[in-house]
DNA sequence: TGTACATCAGTGAACGCGCGTTCACTGATGTAC
DNA sequence: TGTACATCAGTGAACGCGCGTTCACTGATGTAC
């Protein structure tokens, strides 16, 4: 940063965008060689070390690159919905299994459509994203762990303020954040590697998560809450 | 086949288990080399030639070897389930969401445990398959796609037959299917990997399948089954 | 404003290495007659 | 029961190639004084 912050470094993007470009062909960022790398960003092989100590290196500032957005889009989003969720009385739509479905239902859409916004606007970071989640580099691995762990943090702290599912204690709605993320990233993926269908999709991944509420919920009302289960 | 078929060819059994010793180590199928392969399995390089095409030959031989195995006990398991459901009373148990409870948990309980008995006892291959349902080489993706279908239309047919899911259409519990699937799956690798407690992994499968069902019945109920959010 | 120096992003040549694949060969086993 | 032949699983040497990495260098830009 000794030269000018607001000049981005040009052979350092470059290099990025040829590597997403690359395992978007060759499905992994692991399976790209520095040299090909260097090639089709139109860069000697060696300008690669200038920016770079390794493949993780750059896969991790892809990762910086993507998440920090989309979690900000999310967040302004759930703000939005929390003040929007204020003007709405509490608890009178708590319906017969313990979910407030009037509110729930309509949260869960926005948050499932602008999920998917944001992932059509940015397919080729997604898609190399969700391959290195079980890729062979322990550090992606890790980071890529973590963002989603972030994300059902996000999740769950925003069903406890919107009290969504109000017969359920945090550490249940908790895990069941975790399991909503998991799904909506895979939904996520096959969404663009099939290209199927955007409305159905949506609407897939919003009943998953519609039934798994739906289903704690009910669970817990019959006294067969998840600790029963164990876990 | 010319020679005796009761011999099972020791160089071709020496390279499939050093590609899953390897593997383990890798991360991937498609990152081992053939002379890396060879090595550790104490062959000549040239040796693999004379057993496989290529590495996706090898993959689908793997796949081969674990899959039918798996595949038959589960179906065994489902034929014993049958005749024991013969013997409750049909539709007495059919609670208040429309979910046979009384017969699903203990079905549910029985196939999660079997599958992580047999998960246990295969972890190499288990892993590795799921790291290569991402994977790069197509006709692995292809195969092991096909793996998990046929496996989300088996659990489809008898919940079907076993009548646990009364009040849904066919084409509803063989969507469900592939999501309990996919989630069986999913837990399976991390109970491998992260080397967690058996039994709470049973325990969240279990939770996360009676969800899946409960809910589903229970929107059905609703009048808001699965076809009005499309797919 | 000039000047000297440091840093930075980039180049190009060179290294040694392991790789996939091919070729020609071997010995053991199975098959036909 | 022999004998001739085919097949099969394996060896070992050799090929040419692309790779990761290092070294020494360049010119542009920023910084200190």
């Amino acid at each position: 940063m000794t030269k000018s912050n607001n000049v981005a470094a040009f052979g350092k993007r470059a290099l990025m965008a040829a590597a997403l470009r690359l395992a978007m062909l060759r499905r992994s960022l692991s399976l790209l060689g520095i040299r090909e790398l260097a090639r089709e960003a139109g860069l000697n092989p060696n300008t690669f070390y200038r920016h770079f100590k390794g493949m993780d290196d750059l896969g991790l500032a892809i990762i910086r690159d993507v998440v920090e957005p989309l979690r900000n889009s999310l967040r302004e989003m759930r703000i939005a919905a929390a003040i929007a969720g204020d003007n709405t009385p509490a608890l009178e739509s708590l319906d017969a299994y313990g979910v407030e479905l009037a509110r729930a239902l309509p949260v869960t859409r926005q948050t499932v459509r602008l999920f998917f916004d944001f992932v059509a606007e940015h397919p080729q970071a997604f898609i190399v994203g969700m391959r290195e989640l079980n890729g062979p580099s322990e550090v992606l691995r890790a980071a890529l762990q973590q963002v989603m762990e972030d994300f059902a943090a996000d999740m769950a702290e925003d069903i406890v303020r919107l009290n969504l599912l109000p017969t359920l204690d945090r550490a249940v709605v908790l895990k069941l954040s975790r399991m909503i993320i998991r799904q909506m990233f895979q939904a996520s993926l096959e969404f663009l590697e099939h290209g199927c269908d955007r409305a159905a999709c949506c609407s897939q991944a919003e009943a998953h998560i519609i039934m798994l509420f739906v289903g704690a919920a009910s669970l817990k009302k019959k006294g067969v809450g998840m600790e029963t289960f164990g876990g």
